[in-house]
DNA sequence: GTAGGGTTAG
């Protein structure tokens, strides 16, 4: 800013020599009389049009718009009769400074629009969150025909398609870029797979991507949330490593959707590689970057480091809030979310749907019943906001994990949503540990309707019978899923170590290591009986017999992750160990013990939250 | 003078 104002003074001073003060003499003002001079040079009143044109460019890039309306005041003074150029360059500092109404205006006064007109006013509806009247603004230049399309209005109606998914518009919009040789244009071509991607047309996207001559950073962070959004984080790293070698150089844009891709697929060594580069950069404090940073580390079980992150941020928005809300609410640490839910709003920011959700699923995972009923009734009544279909499905498992089954029914009944798997899922669950066959039987109804390829429903209902020793309609259930067309989805871990992600299955028999990992686990296991270790063959209530049941428990995935972090990394190292299914009961109790026998922290993250083992406890207190 | 990219939710 300093520069600026010196450099703006100098140039006026140089140019048309309307100050009173003499720069030459001295430039080293404090930043306090710089700013006052600059207050003077905008209150002037006879700045020739080519000075204001620039300024009016300077404010539309500073969104500064006091000052473009008293250089556009200035021009009204002078009586100029705005054309064309000057005209363009107002009607873009108003969209750039988010007043569309005096933007519109200008448009709507000139005698004659240009095809820049034209595109300046598509882009300013389309950058004000518009898209809509974008569209319908190009529909009209279409009609009116008084101009031609260029490389500028493609791209911008392009944009405005991106935000509402119209990929009939981007289609015609390609057939056009293509008969005019517009997808040359690396403005063009990265609008085209941007939309294409946002419409889950990844493949055209890709096919775009890899056409083009010549790429941007854009045109790489296009492709790479492509991937992201298309749920392809592996590509996206892919992509990554790709864009490395190929010199891009990181922005904010591109790590924070690098970053993203790290958290889905909990790739923290590949995450903290980003993150080195993000803090020898000047976008560390972007709140983009940082909000995905504490997601990632929130996800990959490094909560402290998470919540070191956000602590960074003084300005934070809320969607930083939610991401740290919703990192301890998946840590089972309720107290902290409820804390940071209260701070957040002190801080004057007012929740959101994300936030409700977050806050409701930490009372999922501590069975915080009255405090869960408390927030959902806040959504509406306190907040103003409307409940989805998240909310209720906290709402449900809340109710079902507290034994309130009718309730969660109930609930269920009279809400205006179609009830979702997750939600029967949680109820057929609720069911098992309360006994409750009746409802259970509803409810593994609805799901096999919803689900119908989903064996762990069929499992699921097996076991509420099995929980209430009815072997024969166990018996039933197990015939009826062997009948179907479902399959199991198998239980997988997997963990990392060096730069490398170690994959297992139960009774994993590919592992390169595997003969040296069940040596290991057996005498793990020999050790841990002597320290009084019982396995928990309850928690599998497979129709098998006894000494089968302790060999599939022994071999489960998470157990051999274990193993091979116990082989390969230092003491003192935390084991972190993710998992696709819920933990079982058996492997929980084997993390417990294995946790105070070693003195090492295991984290485990299952399908639904993060369990933290130290000296023979869990974090989540028994209750996930 | 006008155009393309990013974050949070069971």
């Amino acid at each position: 800013m300093k520069a600026f104002i010196i450099q703006n003074l100098k140039t006026l001073h140089r140019k048309f020599d309307y100050r009173n003060f003499s720069l030459a003499a001295n430039l080293d003002f404090d930043e306090s009389t710089l700013a006052q001079e600059q207050d003077r040079v905008w209150d002037q009143n006879n700045l020739p049009i080519p000075t204001l044109q620039h300024l009016i460019q300077k404010c539309a890039r500073e969104r500064t718009i006091r000052e473009g309306k008293s250089c556009h005041a200035q021009i009204i003074q002078l009586g100029f009769q705005a054309d064309d150029l000057t005209s363009n360059m107002l009607i873009n500092m108003y969209a750039k400074c988010g007043n569309l109404g005096h933007a519109r205006k200008l448009f709507d006064e000139m005698p004659q629009r240009s095809l820049v007109s034209w595109n300046t006013l598509i882009g300013a509806y389309t950058q004000n969150g518009n898209a809509e009247v974008g569209l319908l603004l190009f529909k009209e230049m279409h009609r009116d025909g008084s101009c031609s399309f260029s490389e500028f209005t493609v791209s911008g109606v392009l944009c405005a398609c991106a935000l509402v998914l119209a990929l009939i518009e981007c289609k015609q919009l390609h057939a056009f870029a293509l008969k005019l040789s517009f997808e040359s244009n690396v403005y063009v071509s990265t609008a085209l797979l941007d939309v294409y991607a946002k419409c889950n047309l990844i493949e055209d996207a890709n096919w775009i991507f890899e056409s083009m001559p010549q790429r941007s950073d854009v045109t790489w962070t296009s492709m790479l949330v492509g991937f992201v959004t298309n749920e392809l984080y592996e590509e996206a790293l892919l992509l990554l490593r790709r864009a490395q070698r190929a010199g891009v150089e990181y922005n904010q844009f591109t790590v924070s959707s690098a970053l993203s891709a790290c958290a889905a697929l909990t790739a923290l060594i590949e995450g903290n590689q980003v993150h080195a580069v993000v803090c020898k950069s000047s976008f560390g404090s972007n709140i983009y970057v940082a909000s995905t940073l504490v997601d990632l580390y929130a996800k990959c079980g490094m909560i402290k480091d998470a919540y070191a992150v956000f602590s960074t941020v003084d300005e934070k928005n809320i969607v930083l809030w939610n991401a740290m809300v919703s990192g301890f609410a998946r840590h089972g640490r309720s107290l902290e979310a409820m804390i940071l839910f209260e701070k957040m709003q002190l801080s004057g920011l007012c929740p959101n749907q994300v936030t409700y959700v977050s806050v409701l699923s930490s009372c999922c995972h501590m069975g915080l019943v009255e405090r869960g009923k408390k927030y959902f009734d806040m959504i509406t009544k306190e907040h103003n906001l409307s409940h989805n279909v998240f909310h209720y499905s906290c709402m449900v498992d809340i109710l079902g994990r507290s034994g309130l089954i009718d309730e969660a029914k109930d609930l269920i009944d009279k809400m205006s949503f179609e009830a979702t798997p997750s939600m029967w899922g949680s109820l057929l669950a609720s069911c098992k540990v309360y006994g409750n066959v009746e409802l259970a039987e509803e409810a593994a109804k609805c799901l096999f309707e919803v689900e119908p390829n989903n064996a762990g429903n069929h499992v699921l209902l097996s076991n509420v019978y099995a929980s209430r020793g009815r072997w024969e309609d166990v018996a039933r259930a197990r015939t009826l899923l062997k009948e179907s067309e479902a399959k199991k989805v198998r239980g997988i871990s997997w963990i990392e170590i060096k730069d490398k992600v170690h994959t297992f299955m139960v009774g994993e028999r590919n592992h390169p290591r595997i003969s040296e990992i069940y040596g290991r686990l057996d005498d793990f296991l020999e050790e841990m009986r002597n320290q009084g270790y019982r396995g928990e063959n309850e928690h599998d209530l497979h129709d098998v017999e006894e000494s089968r049941k302790q060999e599939l428990l022994k071999h489960h995935s998470e157990k051999l992750a274990f193993t091979l972090g116990l082989m390969c990394l230092p003491s003192g190292v935390p084991i972190r160990i993710m998992k696709n299914l819920r933990i079982c009961g058996d492997c929980h109790s084997f993390m417990k013990k294995a946790s105070s026998i070693t003195g090492r922290l295991i984290i485990v993250r299952d399908n639904n939250r993060f369990h933290h083992f130290r000296d023979g406890f869990c974090s989540c207190g028994e209750f996930w």
